[in-house]
DNA sequence: CGATCTACCTGATGGC
DNA sequence: TGCCATCAGGTAGATC
């Protein structure tokens, strides 16, 4: 469910509202959302008592740095929530698996109906020397843009696959999932089917600058929810980017470019729409 | 070794 | 109504 653009927004209002603050109490009742820590209580004692300096992310993981230098990695999976409440007295949704509570005032819910989202804590060490596998080898992020095009060709073309797989492997990408992936080819004007290794360098450039400018547009607009209503912000409000959508979840409809009918198609098992008249 | 499949879960939806 | 099959935004780990 969330993707680059809704962790991002998640980020940011995280940062604002957490930084600074102190947790009181971490309550774990879903023993499956910590299932890195052998005990729940050491996954408790090592947030209890410390205070939260910053809020990051990497792909898909938020980062949230403690003042004992550890840091809470949160991955949202396909259905998790962070939710932020004033007060523990507002009645928590069904799947609520942790909260956390801060001396200030305020709580956080981490709701995740099908537990594929986690929270673990590690050291600054293991995030530096690389020993967590799914963080370390996390590709550039588009948003931040720190790899040049040139870069990208290269890496396009070493992965010899269909785009549309190459924009899901978060070791090239970082943050674009199953939706994010669609939009961006159909902004590329590229078939999801076509093999990275063959593109023209002028094709590269646009797929390269079809990543980045939909994922921001997707973040001015705090992000995708669709019909099911999972993804929300911290404060529970929908995202608004769905209503730009040009191809996801739209199959049957008009290409806004070419007026032609929005193929769904499945590829590599995922929900693949495209217009197969406006991509080639 | 890299590419591809499977498993991990709950809930919503649609056909019968 | 209810039962069953299918599908859903992700990805680690197994297997080919």
């Amino acid at each position: 469910m969330p993707e680059l653009p809704e962790v991002e927004t998640i980020r940011r209002d995280l940062d604002k509202e957490a930084t600074g603050k102190k947790i009181k109490a971490v309550e774990v009742t879903g023993a499956r959302s910590v299932r890195r820590h052998k005990d729940k209580k050491e996954f408790i004692a090592r947030l209890e008592g410390t205070k939260i300096t910053g809020v990051g992310r990497r792909g898909k993981n938020l980062l949230v740095s403690l003042d004992s230098k550890d840091v809470l990695v949160i991955h949202l999976g396909m259905s998790g929530q962070l939710l932020h409440v004033k007060s523990a007295k507002t009645e928590a949704p069904k799947h609520t698996h942790i909260v956390i509570t801060f001396t200030q005032g305020g709580l956080l819910r981490f709701v995740d109906p099908r537990t594929f989202g986690e929270m673990f804590v590690v050291t600054p060490d293991q995030l530096d020397d690389n020993s967590i596998e799914e963080l370390a080898h996390i590709g550039f992020d588009p948003v931040e843009n720190a790899v040049s095009w040139v870069e990208f060709a290269q890496n396009l073309v070493r992965r010899k696959a269909k785009l549309k797989t190459v924009m899901l492997d978060q070791t090239l990408v970082a943050g674009i999932g199953n939706m994010y992936a669609d939009e961006i080819l159909w902004e590329a004007g590229l078939l999801p089917d076509r093999a990275s290794e063959k593109l023209s360098s002028q094709e590269i450039r646009r797929l390269y600058r079809a990543m980045t400018e939909v994922l921001q547009e997707a973040v001015k607009h705090r992000g995708s929810s669709l019909a099911d209503e999972q993804y929300v912000d911290l404060y529970g409000k929908m995202g608004t980017f769905q209503k730009e959508h040009k191809v996801y979840a739209r199959e049957g409809q008009a290409c806004p470019r070419c007026r032609t009918a929005i193929i769904r198609k499945k590829l590599g098992d995922r929900s693949t729409f495209y217009c197969e008249r406006c991509q080639v």
